[in-house]
DNA sequence: CTGTTTATCGTCAGGCAGACGACTAAGATC
DNA sequence: GATCTTAGTCGTCTGCCTGACGATAAACAG
């Protein structure tokens, strides 16, 4: 390997930040980390770390959710690259770019805490968000660095492309019923739908729903049909997001 | 600034790529540069180079597109970020990290070379992508690194894009025809559509376009109005992309 | 047994898209 | 100048999908 000219350019420190979504007391959540040291120590971050010299990005990433929460890509979640900041003054240290990834995921047992992070907690995306600002004492309350920016393309990310994908089964149990992905599309959405109409739509709309001939009455009232999601990707026609 | 610990993250080279797309002769068009040096000295690549220290991504993509085509991304065109590729071996001297952009532009004069590249050219994007094979001689022919896939990707980006969003009339000059818009649609999505449907459809979306006044008889025919780009960024409901 | 909750099936009207007919207005050709 | 060719523009009709409901079914709680 004949290397650049080391003048030729300037070195940069390569990270990946993970956007953790979940859908838990019908709300959307995203997974945050309080910092462990300075900068922005104590603050709430997104989790994430420096990709090594040997891995791609997506596998990055993986690790960095593995080690964060326990979770497998592989085990329902999905994991997808997001967007690249990589702003001069994002980090007040040296010149870092952090390539982000949105990660969709069933609700989940309590997060572990991990790397450097004295703790981990699942925060309403809403509640993150609104944070950024500043408390009574004027000190900023919201997420270190340009985390705030990063949560909210993850969560626009996630809302519009459950207009035209299956991704809202990555919210749900292997096996689920139609009113539960439903709530996934009204948490996410922030809308209430109208059960009868959801119904008919994502069961008439073929290889996005798979019945698996179980039925639950985990969630109340008459016992509902269990399904899995199907092979199909995109959904055509997509689900409508209702106005505002 | 307190660096971190230099031991403690590998380094990594910061490129931006370029895939720069334009209609011209009825075909989705890319702008490729000649590489004048090794790796793949004489094959064709994407546009692009190192992001420098003081320099956002955005800016280091806007500056690599005015150094390599004069255009600037006020002009009419349209610059987004596309994804960032990052396989420890797609560069076979070092670790580099590529944050692709995107830019759909209107046909452009003839490219200028720029920087280290010994020509540019357009070309029709079925060319370039089929050209990722082998020619007779057993040599690789497609384009150098992984350029053939953030093409790929790219394309795909702009396919899909022009369906929800006014994107399409980042193609057009400043004021265009109805009949013009049609053309660009058809030469990305690769189909025919009808001109009646078309006609009614996107005159009938609020927003996406805005009358001038005045008309035109450039593309023969009876005399068309002209329009300009509505505000309107996305177009509600979309433009229907016809099965294949 | 009655009320509550959730699931599921039907019905109906409005809107939009695909298919296509009809007409208009310019330049090109004979 | 009559006719042809090329686009552009306006309408119509039909089928599909969606939103707004009503109605029924099947569990559990009191």
């Amino acid at each position: 390997m004949s290397p650049y000219d080391p003048s030729a350019f300037p070195p940069f420190a390569v990270t990946v930040d993970l956007v953790v979504l979940t859908v838990r007391h019908h709300a959307l959540c995203a997974l945050s980390v309080r910092r462990g040291e300075p900068p922005f120590q104590g603050r709430w971050a997104l989790p994430g770390g420096f990709v090594r010299d040997d891995e791609d990005l997506s596998q990055a990433a993986a690790r960095e959710l593995a080690e964060e929460t326990g979770l497998r890509a592989q085990n329902g979640a999905h994991l997808e690259q997001l967007a690249t900041y990589g702003d001069p003054q994002r980090d007040p240290r040296m010149r870092v770019v952090s390539v982000a990834h949105l990660v969709l995921a069933p609700d989940l047992p309590a997060p572990r805490a991990g790397g450097d992070a004295r703790s981990a907690r699942w925060a309403p995306v809403g509640t993150l968000l609104a944070e950024n600002g500043q408390d009574h004492a004027g000190d900023a309350t919201g997420l270190a660095f340009d985390h705030g920016r990063i949560l909210a393309d993850g969560v626009e990310r996630a809302r519009s492309k459950i207009e035209y994908s299956s991704l809202a089964t990555a919210f749900c149990p292997p096996e689920f019923t139609v009113g539960e992905l439903r709530r996934v599309y009204e948490a996410v959405w922030g809308v209430a739908l109208d059960p009868r109409n959801f119904h008919r739509k994502v069961t008439g709309t073929v290889g996005f729903l798979v019945p698996t001939g179980g039925t639950t009455t985990r969630q109340g009232g008459r016992p509902a049909q269990l399904f899995r999601a199907g092979g199909a990707a995109l959904l055509n026609p997509p689900m409508l997001r209702p106005e505002v």
